[in-house]
DNA sequence: GGTGTAAATGATAATCATTCGCAAATAAAA
DNA sequence: TTTTATTTGCGAATGATTATCATTTACACC
């Protein structure tokens, strides 16, 4: 491959599009999205290299919304609002879960706490 | 069916045994328990009634872990814990979500804020 | 420039939780 | 009892995700 090329070998394109979009997308929104400047890309692919993150710590899974798993390039901690109309979620860098939470449930699990989602469901300005 | 019987509506059965239990089973778990006391009881059968009673707002789903879907037939609010190694989830009444979080969730994401969910995750004492 | 080896990928098949379709069984109503 | 609506069992269909495997690519070394 030329040096100075604009195609970047597909696991960076990949971790790339995560890290810069703030939509939380499924492995197919990463997949249809990245098909276009890719266009040899396969969905496998794009599923293979999200669990090679997820498990490398480079990005975290938000669980699935309506039966697809959805991710977030974004690791340090913040929470969400998924809207129960659309799907779509949204980041609040506004607010953080109280540290003294984190002892607490430490100590009635009485477990190695190691994070924590916080997530709140509700209706987005378009759903009304 | 004779008055006074042992069986219960299928129905019945499966969302007592969501109230009464503690484990935030997936619905292979509830077949599997119910099925020793029902023994014509069909998998289909607990999934159909477990989206009813999600719908009905009588249970409240967990999301997925490991990729199956997890079941807490208690619905009032309350924090969990799941551990990553066993996939086990417990309860947290210890513990609550500062109302304050509501209103500036509301606020911040401009939308109308339902309800939330705030999950710990680590390893619980049996997996280290 | 080759050349060799390990990693990455495309294509497709397999897996597995969940949903659907439909006929039989059961309950409720008349 | 007859009629009608609800609930269920069974088995097939669906759809997201994972595994397989042959091919391609990256990268170090010559």
């Amino acid at each position: 491959m030329e040096p100075g090329s604009k195609h970047f070998r597909k696991r960076d394109a990949i971790l790339n599009y995560l890290r810069h979009t703030t939509e939380h997308p499924s492995a197919e929104t990463v997949y249809a999205a990245l098909k276009a400047e890719i266009p040899d890309l396969s969905l496998g692919t794009v599923y293979r290299n999200i669990s090679l993150f997820k498990q490398q710590g480079q990005i975290v899974s938000l669980g699935t919304i309506n039966g697809v798993e959805r991710y977030d390039g974004n690791i340090d901690p913040h929470v969400h609002f998924v809207c129960t109309g659309c799907g779509c979620i949204c980041d609040l860098h506004g607010l953080s879960v109280p540290e003294e939470l984190n002892t607490a449930a430490a100590r009635e699990a009485d477990a190695a706490v190691d994070h924590c989602h916080l997530t709140f469901h509700g209706r987005c300005r378009t759903c009304v």
